[in-house]
DNA sequence: CTTGACCCTCACGTTACGTCATGGTCTACC
DNA sequence: GGTAGACCATGACGTAACGTGAGGGTCAAG
């Protein structure tokens, strides 16, 4: 071949090398992202290494979900500064492997509810306090949950409760909701230490009147609130956003005592 | 609205608590995937609990990359185990996880090439090796990357390195590759403890020839092997597909001595 | 020279929605 | 009861990022 150096790739090799298809590679070429350094006298295209390395780049941002569009836009800016951008990169890879453990954690949660059903005595626990009525709690929640470590904790501690202990226990939990529907309210950022404080009253409440909650545990707890609809029913019924504001203030804090 | 029960939610609802868009949702209706259990007498949509866990698993299976049609089909399934389900959902998740994490290494792995040069330190003494001439060596590569903690000690131990020294390096080095393809042509899982094997002869090598080469400190050369396009068209001029077989046997090693 | 692998351009098709148009429904408020 | 704004319905064209295949040229080993 005609202009075939040894140091520059086919079409062909650059597509097994990097895991991609020919066809990916014309259509970069067609639209400007990244055309073959040369063409040999026959018309195939020739990469080089400079072209092997934007095309690593380019992989990479595809990876973060940018449209090809903006990653033509980025790499074209004047004053695009490679070491950086892959720097940036590493940073946003870092928040998607974050969300995807948020994922995991939420297929796990919902792996538990349905083997032990745990979290849905915890969330029918807190939806009973809309209309709460004690012997109602004992005979559907014992029903349905009477062999859970949670459930016999619970109910060794609220076995003593009195009338006026579950008056507080709702009244300190509308008191929380309202601190966070506050906050969200004033635009306070849910990574923030505020919004964290709130979190970890709503933990010390749960380990304090119920069972021993950590922030780990809470913090699944808080991943349940947004994967399982009927938890973030109550929440959205709140506010929309609400139960993703939560879930996020409840990692901050579980994040922060770790 | 005639027809609206308290547990059952409009299509904006849905959406809203799923995080996506109505229009997604219509999508999913019209090709079978998902549908309201319901419908008002003025043709609403109404989604009850069960579709809503319906909709997370289905958003579980969008987000491990499955096509809409292989999902339907999937949870079409009669012998269709939710619970089963979920726990391969969330193997498949962690290998997603990992996956990303190899990313990240590898975008690590570019940015420490650019500022130390290290990477391309060793992939120029492999590559070398085809037609290797000591003086050649020491010129090129004292030039570019002098500097460099790994340079240094390879260069105090490859000082009195003579020519029978050199050709050893290299049977050595050729011995190990072609264990390598010896172990990809006859199928060798490269997780196996047979592939890690042959791993580790090469990081041995490596420590005892040039410089101190910890378990994970391969592990991140062999994420170079795929992710600098030099590196892999080294492997891959050997056999297609060698680059990752080689990375994943050096991974496999690294975990088994962590 | 032949053959098979690989290259080129062209162009229609696919997947998973995005966007907008048009018109009906619901609910709070006056 | 009427109004207004939010939300619902269906229909339909458009988009992004390739996938697939047609028809024909190029390369290199045998």
């Amino acid at each position: 071949m005609a202009n075939r150096t040894l140091d520059s790739y086919t079409v062909g090799e650059v597509a097994r090398l990097a895991g991609i298809t020919v066809r990916t590679l014309h259509h970069y070429d067609e639209i400007g992202l990244l055309g073959p350094s040369a063409r040999s006298d026959s018309g195939y295209r020739l990469y080089d290494d400079t072209d092997l390395e934007r095309l690593q780049q380019v992989l990479v941002y595809r990876e973060l979900g940018l449209a090809l569009d903006d990653i033509r836009a980025a790499m074209g800016d004047p004053g695009f500064d490679r070491v950086a951008a892959l720097r940036k990169q590493r940073t946003q890879l870092a928040g998607q492997a974050r969300r995807l453990k948020r994922v995991i954690a939420a297929v796990e949660a919902a792996i538990r509810a349905e083997e032990t059903g745990m979290r849905l005595t915890k969330e029918e626990m807190f939806e009973v306090f809309g209309d709460f009525d004690p012997t109602q709690f004992d005979g559907e929640v014992k029903e349905r949950w009477g062999d859970s470590d949670g459930y016999r904790e619970s109910a060794r501690r609220t076995a003593a409760y009195t009338q006026e202990d579950w008056m507080a226990i709702k009244a300190e939990g509308e008191a929380i909701n309202r601190r966070f529907l506050d906050a969200m309210a004033s635009g306070v950022d849910p990574t923030s230490d505020q919004a964290a404080d709130i979190a970890e009253a709503a933990r010390l409440q749960i380990d304090q009147r119920f069972y021993p909650c950590s922030p780990e545990m809470h913090a699944n707890l808080g991943e349940m609130y947004v994967a399982d609809p009927r938890f973030a029913k109550t929440y959205e019924g709140m506010a929309p956003g609400m139960a993703e504001y939560v879930r996020t203030a409840i990692a901050t804090n579980a994040a922060r005592t770790s």
